[in-house]
Parts: C-alpha cells; structure tokens; sequence
DNA sequence: ACAAAAGTGTTAATATTACACCCATGA
DNA sequence: TCATGGGTGTAATATTAACACTTTTGT
C-alpha cells in the first residue's frame, strides 16, 4: 500500500443527488429521471451529477435542482439530507454522493434535463427499483421530510407564496399519508405563533365557504409542533 | 473548461472529521487534537482523517474514533452529521469532510492519537478558535446532539452501561446547560416506555439514598419527548 | 334549499409544571 | 440526628383529540 494514501487521502469523484419532493393531486411526488447512460441505462434515478472543481456543495445542488426544475429563483426549500459513500455503490469507481433534499411547490412538468433523459413527478407509491442506492436515498429524504414537518414551517415550501389552510393540511395529509382533522388542524396552525400570517385575502371559486389567503410566517421552529401520532407506521408503500 | 470534467467529475480528496462528545464533572466536553503538521501546525481541531481507498464512510470514521480514543467495540453512538465541502475550506485542495457525531461515555484521558499530536478532552465552554472549518462543525455537532436528547434515548450513550437516573439528568443538564426539575425528570425517564429498564442493583456509597441502577431500553423513539423549553438560547459561550 | 368546505366552541383525556413530602443512607 | 440525594403524591395549568355546530359560498 502506497503510504501517500494514508497521508493525502485517495481520489474520490463527488457528486450531488437530489430527493425532489412535490405535493400533486394529494399525494407525494418525487422528481426522477431515466438515465440515457451507463450504467443502470433506462432505469429510474434520482436526478444529480458532478460537483465541478470550484463549486460549493449547495451551489452544485442548486445548479442541479434548476437545470432539471427550470426553477431559477430560491422557491422552496433545500437542505442537504445525507452522504452516501460505500466503496461499491457505483460501478464507475469510487463517487461519493452528497444528497439533497428539496421540497418545491406542484410545479408545471420538469423540462427533460440537460442529460436529454426523461424527467418524470412520480407518486411515490408508485416507485419500483431505482439505480445505484437511490432507493435508500430516497427513503431517507422521505423520512426526513416526515420529521420536519412536525416541528418546523417546512409544510410551507410545498405550497405557494399564499395558500389556504386546507392546501396546508392537505400537505401534512399527502406526507404523513394519513387524514387530519380539519378543524382542530386550522386552529392549531392559526394558533401557532410566527406559523402562518394572514394575508387579507380570500380564496374564491371554491366549492364551500371562501378560505382566506395565508404566508409563511417568521417562526423557524413551531411551539408546539404539529404532532403525527407514532401510532401504526404502517401503510406505506414503498 | 475540458468537458470530462463535467462528465467524469473532479477529483476530491474526502475526510472524516468526528465531533466526539462526552460529559464531564457537569459539562460537555469535546474531544480535540492539536495539529502536529501544517496547515494550522499548532491549532486545536476536530479528530480525523482521510477515507482509504477502499473504505466505507462509516468505517472510516469507526476506524479514527477507534485511533483516537482506543476504544475497540461498539460503545457509545455513531451517526452521520453532516458534509462540508466549501472549495477553499482546506489549503492543500479540494477536500470533502464528511463529518460524524460521537457520544461516548466518560472515559480516561484519551492516548494521543497515532498522528503523535496531543489529544485532550476539552470543556465546550473554552473552546477557542478551531482549524478549518472546524468551529463550524462543532456548533452542527452540539446543537444535533441537544436536539435529539429530546426525542431519542441518546443520552444513554454518554453512561456507562448501568447508570442511575441522576446521572442520566446530569447528561441533559450538562449538554442543555439548564437545570432540571429532578422529581419531574425521574418520573418522566422511568414512565417513558422503552426508555430504562431496571437492572435491580442499587448504587451504593452516595451521599444520600442509594439510587436504582438502570439500563438503556429498546425504545428508539421517546413517546412523549423530553422536553427542553425554546425559552431564551442565551447563555451559551462558543 | 342543499352540499361542501371554512371556521368556532366545548369537553374529556392527557401531559407538563411546581412543589410538598417521605425514604434511605453516610457522616 | 442532620444533610443529602432518591423517589412519590398531588393540584394547577397547558395541550390534545373528538365532535357539535355555525358561517359562507356555488349550484
């Protein structure tokens, strides 16, 4: 063995995945895309690429969510999830992926990707193999996103700039994957301090009584949090 | 720009870097090394080190706890923290650090390290200015840890295999940095489902009544949490 | 008028907090 | 017997969960 390794550290190549999550129709979408290349050819993937040789981690990120998103703008909300880095994770040699986590409001349909691939929300339910460790990648970044919304406004960066109390609910209800009263859900959203301001305005065109308009407020933790109950942790179909 | 770097990436070197954690005498101590080689020849800074060719992430950073502390076997906690990859965070390259929370229980002073520099357990209170990015990573460290005492059962990996609830109150005292009410506190730890179990032994030779000696029990999840109150985060001297 | 969704009121069960008080030991 | 922590009881105060009921719109 070469000592150099030990002591400069062994080349790795590096790069950005990203767990895109939407809320459409009432469930959880996630943005994949069908790689063009080998390997895992014509199999589903999260999107992602390269860091290039001077750019920050959430640079590469960001770079990545607009090239696939066509989002240039900080809509939503993004976060790095985890680093992935068994030695045989990708046939090509050693990559080390940081993966992020982005959560955007229902978007038109992604543009296929600078790689000329397909780009594709797909309701997670609905999900089969993915390529290299993305399954598991993806279930963290699921995870993660579960947890946060109990305890912080990141509900929010699923919806639009203003929103009603009944598109918030039907975020916690598309990611938990389970119902919520919709009454006590209001008061306690309204009733958290810093959660939601109001913004004056009202939702017309609906089919009961006009729901008035709300923004994300300034609070960055919820006291108290939003609770899910650890009930059953059943019912998910990956 | 030559297109294969795009396509094959740039090469990174990629670091483990630990944030290990223990309580001492009342407070939360930090394990750090002081460098023996430039950069920062002479600085204080976290423990670490590079990923070997063929390493896995976990492995690696098993593999420096284990250099650092001489310990062998699976005591204490592990987890992923977080990546730090800012492009001039390190002087010699572009170096990934993929850093590691560690929570151990109060060992002896630590042997120094294999890189001969001096390794000491250091009170968070007097931490002075780190190598690298290091402070940084230290703060993501602590506020995870403070964090996840509430809804997991983690401060158990700062004890010994049995420990007395006074102990383990000591532990969230000290890594909160707040008194606890230690009425409410015990009823709390030994009414929380899966969180201790008995072991039927006592601790002898205290000061006052001999405390009940516990184990960490199979709950992952604290039902419901230990709850530290968001009131003011002063107090708190980086 | 009716259905549908928004929003308010109320109550029982549960959890948190504060603190009085007893227990078991060393000095 | 006193000081010192360990441990239990209890009442005031949140918070949650369940659901009756009112409001305001479209059809």
């Amino acid at each position: 063995m070469n000592v150099n390794v030990t002591q400069n550290g062994a080349e790795f190549r590096v790069a950005v995945d990203l767990v895109v999550l939407t809320v459409r129709d009432g469930t959880l979408a996630v943005l994949l895309v069908r790689r063009g290349i080998p390997p895992y050819r014509g199999r589903w993937a999260l999107p992602g690429g390269f860091v290039l040789p001077d750019e920050d981690l959430p640079a590469a990120a960001a770079r990545e969510l607009a090239e696939e998103t066509g989002l240039a703008g900080p809509a939503g909300h993004l976060e790095q999830l985890a680093t992935y880095g068994r030695p045989a994770r990708d046939p090509r040699g050693r990559v080390v992926s940081v993966a992020y986590l982005a959560l955007l409001p229902d978007l038109p349909v992604p543009v296929a990707g600078s790689d000329a691939a397909a780009a594709r929300w797909v309701p997670r339910a609905r999900i089969g193999a993915l390529a290299f460790d993305h399954a598991r990648i993806l279930a963290d970044g699921v995870e993660r996103a579960r947890a946060k919304l109990e305890y912080t406004p990141l509900a929010t960066a699923f919806c639009p700039p203003e929103f009603t109390v009944g598109a918030l609910r039907e975020v916690y209800e598309s990611v938990w994957g389970r119902p919520l009263d919709a009454r006590n859900f209001h008061r306690k959203v309204t009733g958290t301090p810093g959660f939601v301001v109001p913004t004056g305005g009202a939702d017309a065109g609906g089919r009961g009584r006009p729901a008035r308009r709300y923004r994300r407020g300034p609070a960055a933790l919820l006291h108290p949090p939003m609770l899910r109950d650890r009930g059953d942790p059943a019912a998910d179909t990956v």
